[in-house]
DNA sequence: CGACTACTTGAAAAGAGTCAATTCACGTGG
DNA sequence: CCACGTGAATTGACTCTTTTCAAGTAGTCG
């Protein structure tokens, strides 16, 4: 045990936790791909894994009526497509334009246990995530995911001045990634910025002025 | 591609996607675990992997004020205990008495690859379980878990006479499951019986009787 | 038989979704 | 340079689902 109380509730593990610049990806060819473009489909062959070079991925499941459920963003630096199968079971594209190298897996003993350890964050992740969706109202989930994008922005935390948080990502993408629609996305984030614990720079970029009062809503 | 359409939607992993039944651990000393007792904790140091050789475990992640997610049941055959780093950042504990077999990791290449296929398995798990609670209503949600208790237990799909559901697990834990309340998934479950689509054997106890209906729900 | 826990049911309240109407930002063409 | 058109985001009114709170019932174990 490393924790006093079985109670503690651990903080989202911050993407930061995996230091991938030593993957022998880092020196390969990057692909690029355009805002929106396809990087694999569920029922493709899978085996491929991907590291960001730059951009933004979103990972995602389709119900048959069109419903969207996305699993992550990755960006610079994360690795994605781990998949237990033959086949994809989600979708992958580019939110905005991005670079991705391609990594085979190889038999390479020490890269394999590094990608192991990736995959096992992207374990991690989800349910960290599934966290957010099933035991959050709408004020908390979009807390918690404002809270993950300055984590991986390495803003989180910064008091002094630029506490800015850029979201690449559209309100739509949010919504499916929290299991919310985007008027309520968009209602969420009116009343941060008039509860003053948020000032919206642009919709596509905002402050936080008051980093407890967000954690206290994922609480 | 396998799949013609990419909205094509895929049916949750089936547990018996994966054939464990030649990990070596099968053969190992089966350690017992009473119903609710705490197999590992939050802040565990992480490492040991667990095969359920009878029973189920439930692993979940805790709020500090006491909401609780399970990410997974785990059953007969299933391997779990997988982690990022070298703490657990998930609790888990016996549902009802059960045995487990430890696994510990070995640098043999083949138990790693098998290991490997399995840890990503639960990660297809829980995107499944995403989707399901994230884009899923009341009924969808309940629909969800009683198609994929059916699926572990072979009994999906029986027209023929026993079409019986065993739920080794208390409404609360389906209700922490499923990201409802426990009024909720009883409601549900009462309704499902007035249309009659289930029969409710008992409360822990439930047929099928339009699988059909059941699976037009999770749409 | 009685006490405890799990489960079910009901009524009221809160939260999120739906539908519809603007507003806003941005790129295009007159 | 400005008017216009397009898609994204916001806002409002209303509905409906789910939660909450409060009883009540059923099963189980001593």
């Amino acid at each position: 045990m490393f924790d006093a109380s079985p109670l503690t509730q651990a903080r989202p593990l911050s993407p930061r936790d995996g230091d991938v610049a030593h993957l022998p990806a880092l020196n390969g060819p990057v692909a690029t791909f355009s805002a929106g473009s396809e990087i694999y489909a569920q029922g493709d062959r899978a085996g491929t894994l991907y590291q960001v070079a730059f951009g933004v991925v979103r990972v995602y499941r389709l119900l048959a009526d069109g419903r969207r459920q996305i699993c992550a963003f990755h960006m610079v630096g994360d690795v994605f497509g781990f998949e237990a199968g033959i086949a994809r079971h989600v979708f992958a594209d580019a939110v905005t334009t991005t670079g991705l190298r391609t990594i085979r897996p190889s038999s390479d003993a020490d890269l394999s246990r590094e990608l192991y350890r990736l995959a096992m964050q992207s374990l991690g992740h989800a349910h960290d995530h599934l966290l957010t969706v099933g035991r959050n109202d709408a004020a908390g989930r979009v807390a918690a995911f404002l809270l993950e994008m300055a984590d991986r922005q390495g803003t989180h935390g910064e008091q002094t001045g630029r506490a800015q948080i850029n979201l690449p990502m559209s309100r739509t993408d949010i919504a499916d990634y929290l299991g919310l629609t985007i008027e309520t996305v968009s209602r969420v984030l009116t009343r941060l910025k008039e509860a003053r614990i948020l000032r919206l720079t642009s919709s596509r970029e905002l402050q936080v002025l008051r980093w407890d009062a967000l954690e206290d809503l994922t609480a």
